[in-house]
DNA sequence: TTGACACTATTGCATCTGCAATGAAATAAG
DNA sequence: CTTATTTCATTGCAGATGCAATAGTGTCAA
């Protein structure tokens, strides 16, 4: 029986890239958990609410890489805390209209700033080798949109 | 009060950075479920383990960006499959063997190559871009050794 | 108008996950 | 030798996850 050749998982670039990925939400969840006790999930839909305006959950979950169930529980949660309202659409009630309140818009300007600061940091950690990086994720984003989920 | 800065999620490099490689996950571990019945921690473990021959748990979760319960029960799946065996270390029997069975050998033998077809994939559709990508991720990597987990 | 079909959001369920607690063994200190 | 302290692996538990099923709504054609 011929072995198998070697193989590490080290050079291995979807294990690579999923540590790397892992590690940095690890650090950055943990950032917004303990200064402002909110999930990466809850923060997506903020970010998503002040870019984008009042949207339902079905635009997040096509915009923001999230299964519509997470969606809709992030949403949940942040209702019950008071950042987001959520009312139904007039003009197709099958869909709902989620919406930043006063406090939710307040939240959003805190978060933003940490958010910024913590890509800086990973930007100076990169230095020359950050243009490549965005490059490249650039590249493996248009090749989802075309026969990823198909 | 002043507004918050706008702020698109789709430029924003941890999100960017996590939506790549959870698609990326998730195509992979399709493959190996559907081929082969098995998941992405077992697949970490066997890799180990025919790249590293026999360690113990705790060797695997240094290694292999696991937390160790996660190991262990992988580990477990895998001996209860029938492609490892565990075993008490002779000279410290707190720690465990982790051994490839022949069957576990003749899976990894299979399962190498899907591996190396799926990172050709990758790197066919990033092309010239791999390589900046992949002095990024060693980058990250770096640093992550230094203060990251301190 | 009615009925078949498509779409949206939520929820039930089984599974996975990380963390903390546990038990077992080795090491160090007295 | 005995008693703390540390290390290793497993497990209990609470929370998160993805998928499938459900309920409610809209659309289209007969």
């Amino acid at each position: 029986m011929p072995d198998a050749p070697d193989f590490d998982l080290n050079s291995f670039l979807p294990y690579r890239i999923n540590a790397a990925a892992s590690r940095i939400s690890r650090a950055f969840a943990d950032r917004y958990r303990e200064d402002f006790g909110i999930t990466i999930p809850e923060w997506r839909v903020l970010a998503h609410l002040h870019h984008a305006g009042d949207v339902s959950v079905r635009d997040i979950e096509a915009r923001v890489d999230m299964e519509k169930s997470k969606v809709s529980r992030a949403a949940s949660r942040l209702e019950q805390a008071g950042h987001i309202t959520k009312a139904v659409n007039e003009f197709d009630r099958r869909l709902l209209v989620l919406r930043l309140t006063p406090e939710g818009r307040a939240l959003v300007a805190q978060l933003i700033p940490v958010a910024m600061q913590f890509q800086d940091e990973m930007l100076a950690q990169l230095g020359p080798l950050a243009e490549g990086l965005g490059r490249a994720l650039d590249r493996l984003a248009d090749n989802a949109e075309a026969g990823g989920t198909e």
